[in-house]
DNA sequence: TTCTTTATGCTCAAGGTAAGCATATGCCCT
DNA sequence: AGGGCATATGCTTACCTTGAGCATAAAGAA
């Protein structure tokens, strides 16, 4: 079982770890960059690292100077083009979503946030569609579905796109980040399917384009993510110490992409329990004065259960 | 930020694949393992592979002789404890989730069919709350929360096997399996935690045991799959071409550990379009003849989006 | 003061879900 | 043939969750 098979030979290669560092500043979502807002951060998984999580742990926060949060696995792969010489050597990327605060220090070098919406700008849909979406993206999704050379092919493309982008009768799901990207891709309409577009076609609409394959690990993130915030705490890590449940309900629309219901969020917020009182009020949000709250102690404990349930089922 | 720190070394890792592949086989949850039980397949990432997923793919064809339905990844680590030898070699182990049907043919060699409840007897709630879950497995748990040193640990202990195990109030989760693995881990009841145990010491309780870590890397796959079939439509997979609305209950039940409403389920499943008639009837079940029913055609195409939402919600 | 802005409490309607009742339709046994 | 049994299938009810809107409170700004 163990044996390598007769044409194959043990192969030898380089992990590599890739980190989407995530924060949330005043109402948006930011992600750490490398080489002007090309890369995402990673390195080498070295000798000393004891394990692969703090081997992540321990470059990103020698970067950013401040300790991480929440960590969890994304995904592995391995990238047959990424072959560092002629040798048999491969590189497995093995990336992470991790959690953070931006205030808590200066990033590093060349390091620089980054609003996430700068690399998906059809995902934000907090003032409403974008408008960019029914006048470029989706004519341009129709005109390639209908390019396609056969009928099975035109109508698989169309579904999909129809499912990704909400046509059809499809309801928007903001989970489906992933989806988007890849069927953007698919398209040759991001930079990275193309590099001959020009360096700005489009900026605005197709978003910023990243070394590789860093833009499809982000995409991956912000679904993981977008997903998570429905059923667990993790918008902790997100927050200050203390906040307004309307603070509160800006990150997590600034994380899902949409707009809440104000009245039912904090329904929510405070019959789950996640929240306490701190006593102390605030001023500084231009109306009537708002509550200070904290994160309960030991829900981070506890959630791994019962789950946070975010009303963002729905429009 | 590619270079290596000062005290580290760029590593050279061998990538294993690791597979928790399942069935389900008149109405039991299966699990292909080698070693006589003792081991899930797991084979190295090959130069010949085109990428980790079909480089698992070819060999567990290989070992199965049928093709693989569902991949999926789970989770990859990396083990200090594995060093080939002495030299700075690591191994990154990279484990998937696959889905198939027994019935396809033989398993090849030393490959074997296990009921995966041999592993976790406590899982298995279809005919009630196992006895030893409050015969032995909570006194023991209460006993390794008290026999902590100081409150807080105690605290924590107690807390993590309340929400584990449903006690307290909590309500049985049957997502919650690594936690529940890990906490039998962590008080050392399971065999892999302590090998000085006897090789059938209570093994109808705390269920047979596994090489390394693939015990938790089968929970982990279970784990994933029981989320799964709650929101997407993966039990096709496991399923027949065709089959009646009872043996559909019978195999979510069987992955889920628990038993269903009848009625609620197929109302269920019919609404949600994902199967039709085929015209057929069968009167292998005993009663009164039952419809034959089929996947719509389709919905794997169609349910990324979707969702399957099984009625697992409590008990 | 009046307007604007944010905070906060409450109610209602629609939809979804758990559970149970009732009936249908076959087989097996006597 | 009839009774008992096992499964299939339709329908109803009570309850809970969730989306949405109305109304009021409490500040600062015009």
């Amino acid at each position: 079982m163990r044996q390598p098979a007769k044409n194959s030979q043990r192969l030898s290669v380089a992990a590599e770890l890739i980190a989407v560092l995530v924060a949330v500043t005043i109402g948006q979502p930011r992600v750490m960059t490398i080489e002007r807002g090309q890369s995402l951060p990673s390195g080498p998984f070295e000798l000393g690292h004891r394990s692969l999580q703090s081997g992540l742990r321990d470059w990103v926060e020698q970067q950013t100077r401040h300790p991480l949060g929440y960590i969890e696995q994304l995904y592995t792969f391995a990238d047959r083009d990424r072959a560092a010489n002629g040798s048999a050597q491969r590189v497995v990327s093995i990336s992470y979503l991790a959690l953070t605060r931006e205030e808590q220090a200066a990033p590093a070098d060349k390091a620089a946030w980054r609003n996430w919406y700068d690399y998906f700008p059809w995902e934000d849909h907090r003032a409403g569609v974008p408008s960019a979406l029914a006048d470029v993206i989706v004519p341009r999704l129709k005109t390639w579905a209908d390019s396609a050379d056969d009928r099975p092919t035109h109508n698989d493309r169309w579904q999909r796109a129809a499912i990704a982008f909400g046509l059809d009768g499809y309801a928007w799901n903001e989970e489906l980040v992933l989806q988007r990207y890849e069927l953007l891709y698919e398209a040759a309409f991001v930079e990275e399917a193309d590099r001959s577009h020009g360096p700005d076609t489009l900026l605005s609409v197709f978003g910023r384009a990243m070394q590789a394959d860093h833009r499809r690990i982000l995409a991956t993130g912000i679904a993981r993510l977008r997903a998570k915030i429905k059923y667990r705490p993790v918008v902790f890590e997100l927050m200050p110490p203390t906040f307004t449940l309307l603070q509160l309900q800006r990150t997590v629309e600034a994380l899902a992409g949409r707009l809440v219901h104000k009245q039912n969020f904090r329904r929510l917020v405070e019959q789950q329990e996640l929240v306490e009182e701190t006593g102390a009020m605030t001023a500084d949000t231009g109306g009537r004065p708002a509550k200070l709250y904290r994160f309960r102690h030991g829900v981070l404990a506890e959630r791994p259960a019962a789950g946070t349930k975010l009303p963002l089922s729905r429009g």
